[in-house]
DNA sequence: CACCCCTGTCAGACTTTTGTGACACCGGGT
DNA sequence: ACCCGGTGTCACAAAAGTCTGACAGGGGTG
């Protein structure tokens, strides 16, 4: 994932998992340390319900992932880190991605 | 704007603007081509109320300009280009934009 | 037992974004 | 006059995203 340049289906959710503020700085504080989501949670001053909700969509973009670890006590803690990524983002980037968009306005690709 | 590692209250925005399939489809467009306003919407087969509306999320990013141009016989036509730029997307860049970010969560930043 | 910390999910309220049709206005040509 | 193409804005409905409190359960400890 590091470098290539996305497909337009892929770079739309990436963009939109990174267009929030909460988002980038769960991130941030992920790049630094791997954590478990309670912790985070505490860390970050937000909701647990609310964290989960931007973990998911920032695993559904591949930007973190999640491990669910059992201590020997028997005591589950979910682990979670960043995934190192590279995306250059520039308007190549942008015409390249608007030609691999599936879906609704597939129209005007191609006329004469 | 270009190649400077953006803050968080610039990047987020960008992000934001650039995480639409239509803006992606039309900003490809504009970056091949200036043209105006009803003509695009031909182009990309929507609506022009629709079309401004992402537009001016475009505009307000800084990636696309707008120029009304009145022609010699009177008629007014506005044209409407693409901007260049270019952003290195990277945990590290997202580190540095969570930290200048400002507003609600900026909590977990000092205390104690 | 009660208490603590953890994971995971739910319904509901709320806000923002997206999309549509209609309207006003301008000027040129027939 | 009517018709055409262009700009710009409006109210409105529909969809998506955001956030909260409450709930289920697991396990360890006093």
């Amino acid at each position: 994932m590091s470098g290539t340049s996305p497909t337009g289906d892929e770079l739309v959710p990436l963009l939109a998992a990174l267009a929030s503020p909460h988002r980038l700085r769960i991130l941030a504080a992920l790049a630094r340390q791997r954590t478990y989501v309670s912790e985070l949670a505490r860390q970050l001053q937000m909701n647990r319900p609310l964290l989960y909700m931007h973990l998911q969509k920032l695993e559904a973009a591949g930007l973190v992932t999640g491990e669910l670890v059992t201590a020997p006590d028997g005591s589950s803690v979910k682990y979670v880190q960043a995934v190192p990524f590279t995306v250059p983002l520039d308007l190549d980037t942008i015409v390249r991605a608007a030609q691999s968009l599936t879906g609704s306005g597939s129209a005007a690709q191609q006329e004469e």
